[in-house]
DNA sequence: TCAAGTATCTTGACAATCAAACAATATGGT
DNA sequence: ACCATATTGTTTGATTGTCAAGATACTTGA
């Protein structure tokens, strides 16, 4: 009874750690790009996927459009990205990475998948599954 | 073979995705209080040992010292730490919570301990035990 | 079709951040 | 003890991040 208490504290204990070292990861990892962490998550989000309104990715990075307007100015200047119009609605902008943002992505995709291999180096394999399958229950459920 | 390489892209996914969504879940707390996911960052590593100097505090946050120095003054306007003396460097202040600030970190602290009830609330005491067993090992070797 | 309401992006004012320069203190070698 | 070097925190100037309010475009109901 008092064990179910200290098992949660104990794991909540153990997600702070985990999220911190992966923020810490990410961290150094962009930096080495030139990019701040809030642009490099724009890039990694465009391209997940093909291309997608302003306000679309705000909502996705959990900030406003005003803060992306000139966010996504600056990855232009740097031809990381561009806008182009929306086929039919004349308010909005699509943005999409230029072939050097998805240079970048990729490589960074690349470290992504570095880190993960890194991670299950210490699981057995069968842990690794148990990982991935708990994952994805959480996921689901949150 | 090919199996081991998908395992890893998938688990890759599967981690970007629960960052993202704890991500989105602290910001969403963080606001709630009227402070950034910065400060609210700072009040956890002080509150969560007793006191430590800026530059130790600016090292956890992933920070320089110089935005540090006007983020504790902004907390320190508001109440919650407060810098003290070093006692034989003389360089150096100890940063540390407030009543209020402890407050505050518990509100925090209690939240997270909700979410992770929440999130073990899917899960089998069996698989608890197993995530909380492989967080230990992964955590360990980062 | 048109007015009122809604949605999308940009602008302008302000806060956060960093690198570099600075002031005060510590440390270590002679 | 003394001087040179290193460390710690603050300040400054430039860049970047942030939001509220404004400007333009769309939508809906009469």
């Amino acid at each position: 009874m008092s064990g179910q208490l200290n098992d949660i504290a104990r794991l909540s204990h153990q997600l702070v750690e985990f999220y911190e070292k992966i923020s810490s990861w990410e961290q150094d990892v962009v930096k080495s790009s030139g990019l701040s962490t809030a642009q490099m998550h724009a890039i990694e989000i465009v391209g997940h996927g093909v291309s997608l309104r302003m306000k679309e990715l705000a909502g996705k990075m959990g900030v406003t459009t005003g803060t992306l307007t000139v966010m996504i100015d600056r990855l232009e200047e740097q031809g990381l990205l561009r806008r182009r119009p929306h086929e039919t609605d004349r308010r909005s902008w699509l943005v999409e990475l230029t072939a050097e943002g998805s240079a970048l992505f990729e490589q960074h995709h690349q470290y992504h998948l570095r880190l993960t291999e890194e991670i299950t180096a210490t699981l057995s394999s069968e842990e690794q599954e148990r990982f991935s399958f708990i994952l994805d229950k959480i996921v689901g459920q949150m």
